[in-house]
DNA sequence: GCGTAGATCGTCT
DNA sequence: GACGATCTACGCT
């Protein structure tokens, strides 16, 4: 693909989220997520989501129509990001779909980095393989530096320090395999809503940065 | 590659 | 007081 080829990069509106919580689940594979920090800023390509649906979605922190301080972000509007803790020491990543007062949301559980991985190496350890960097929602906020001091934060605003950007990447339909959520066996018949979306081939989409790839030809895997 | 156990503490009942 | 939208290390195959 050329310079002139390339389709521009432009930012995800609000009406994207503004949809059905698994379309944007699924249409959230392939975007470019940026963080921008005071250590600088990390890009990641969106592989792996996992949809909640609100209060009727057992597995969902909603569910039944609670309310607490903790998931006050995920009732809000759409377009927000909802940050939480779990285990006590891991923090995880959502952005709160379709519209006010509907608890829904989609989990990040997966990305590839795609610029800033100095820093991510730095986040993560120097000895973590690059493709294990944040293949899980815990490792993906630890190289992202995401914690609960972003919970809230609209994505949407020009200067947002958390965005998702659309470069005219998507996961072909082929490509995207649909399973049951991680780690919500306590869900009852929720737990097997076939609600998670994984990008199987990421390595497979046009690169955007960094020129030519001196990788050899895909071997193993 | 797979399975298991332990860490660790905020949140909810 | 119990549990959790997880991760890592470790042992085994």
């Amino acid at each position: 693909m050329t310079l002139r080829d390339r389709p521009p990069v432009v930012s995800v509106a609000r009406a994207f989220y503004q949809r059905a919580t698994e379309e944007v689940a699924r249409d959230l594979l392939g975007k470019l997520l940026v963080v921008r920090s005071e250590d600088g800023s990390v890009t990641v390509r969106v592989t792996e989501v996992e949809a909640y649906l609100g209060p009727s979605d057992a597995a969902c922190h909603t569910r039944g129509g609670l309310r607490t301080a903790r998931n006050r972000t995920m009732w809000g509007p759409a377009g927000h990001a909802y940050v939480y803790l779990v285990y006590g020491l891991h923090h995880c990543l959502n952005v709160v779909t379709v519209g006010e007062g509907r608890g829904e949301a989609v989990l990040l559980r997966g990305a590839r980095v795609e610029e800033g991985l100095e820093l991510v190496r730095r986040r993560r350890g120097g000895s973590v393989p690059k493709r294990r960097l944040c293949d899980g929602p815990g490792k993906l906020c630890q190289a992202l530096g995401v914690t609960r001091a972003l919970d809230g934060a609209d994505l949407c605003t020009a200067d947002a320090q958390l965005a998702f950007l659309d470069d005219g990447v998507a996961a072909p339909a082929l490509e995207v395999a649909t399973l049951p959520r991680v780690g919500v066996d306590y869900a009852g018949e929720a737990a097997s809503w076939q609600l998670r979306f994984l990008w199987r081939r990421p390595d497979s989409a046009p690169r955007v940065t960094g020129g030519t790839d001196p990788r050899s030809p895909e071997g193993r895997r």
